[in-house]
DNA sequence: ATAGGAGTTCGAGTGCGCTCGAACGCAAGA
DNA sequence: TCTTGCGTTCGAGCGCACTCGAACTCCTAT
């Protein structure tokens, strides 16, 4: 087997994904629209999959300003909602916080820094590319071990065969 | 544009992805083959792109027992190289330390753990597939940005059409 | 009216995976 | 020979992103 036919096993069992996960985000996302309540924290917080703490800690963060209820409640409207979806999707792509905050911060500079975020960005898509990238040979890595058998870490079942 | 498009535009980009990764890779794998000489804890870090330090920390942890040099230096020969690329590209893809110690605890055990080791493998490759699927959801989001010139946060590039 | 549950703030704690510093030792080139 | 630089051990420290606890407030349903 070589390491063409890895990374063709690979790719074909990404196109086998119909996965819950991005139907699930989808369904959500589509939730967003027909938005017309703000929601409460635990609410939005099931919509976004990260915890009310979590919610509070972007805020904290600066990352967002949450409108208030009378009686101080967080209220997630559906700007507040659209700009959380924007988050979480670049958190969970690993973008550090450090870089949304300094995004956050140009956002708020105006039309002037729009280079700069494009830049931002352009280099975030990068990295994503990269990491799919290393996230396929892993895949391709563990698909060889599962055929394997799954067997002793290496010393049998190993690369030996992978020349370009 | 519609959800559709925004994924057939990021997995477009998903096949152009010709960068420097998978073929530096794969060249150091191919090093691997004629490995005929143990390597210095140097050298291993650089093959693997990690630190000493961090080789340092994989043995301690108890994920590799490595030779040692007259002199008490480290040598990495062949089988442990093979061993740590396994690891690093199972960290790489997200495994827990934690875990990869219970496999390799397995493996001390013997051909009787084989079917728990398959198991480990079956889970993680379902855990790849699905980092895979967020990615690209990730990457369709920012390529929607950039398209529309990566303004306001979601203010005004939102998911808005997002349907289906 | 009151009990329960969900919300609030704040600071502190957790877990993970390194990463570093100090103090030391061997080893190979000028 | 000597020096300089990579190697060693050990424990401690760091950075990140949450995550939690305490003490309190507010809405809601009985």
């Amino acid at each position: 087997m070589t390491t063409d036919d890895l990374m063709s096993k690979a790719l074909a069992s990404l196109n086998e994904m119909d996965g819950p996960i991005p139907v699930e985000a989808i369904h959500r996302l589509a939730d967003l629209n027909d938005l017309d309540d703000p929601l409460t924290i635990a609410q939005a917080a099931d919509l976004l999959d990260v915890s009310p703490h979590t919610l509070r800690y972007y805020e904290r963060a600066g990352l967002i300003v949450v409108d208030r209820a009378p009686g101080g409640h967080r209220s997630y409207d559906a700007a507040a909602m659209r700009r959380l979806v924007f988050l979480t999707r670049m958190r969970l792509s690993g973008m550090p916080m450090r870089d949304l905050q300094h995004y956050v911060r140009l956002v708020d500079e105006g039309e002037a820094t729009v280079p700069e975020r494009l830049d931002m960005l352009l280099e975030h898509r990068d990295t994503i590319c990269r990491q799919l990238r290393e996230l396929t040979l892993s895949l391709a890595a563990t698909e060889y071990k599962i055929a394997t058998y799954g067997g002793r870490t290496g010393d049998d079942a190993d690369f030996a065969e992978a020349g370009s």
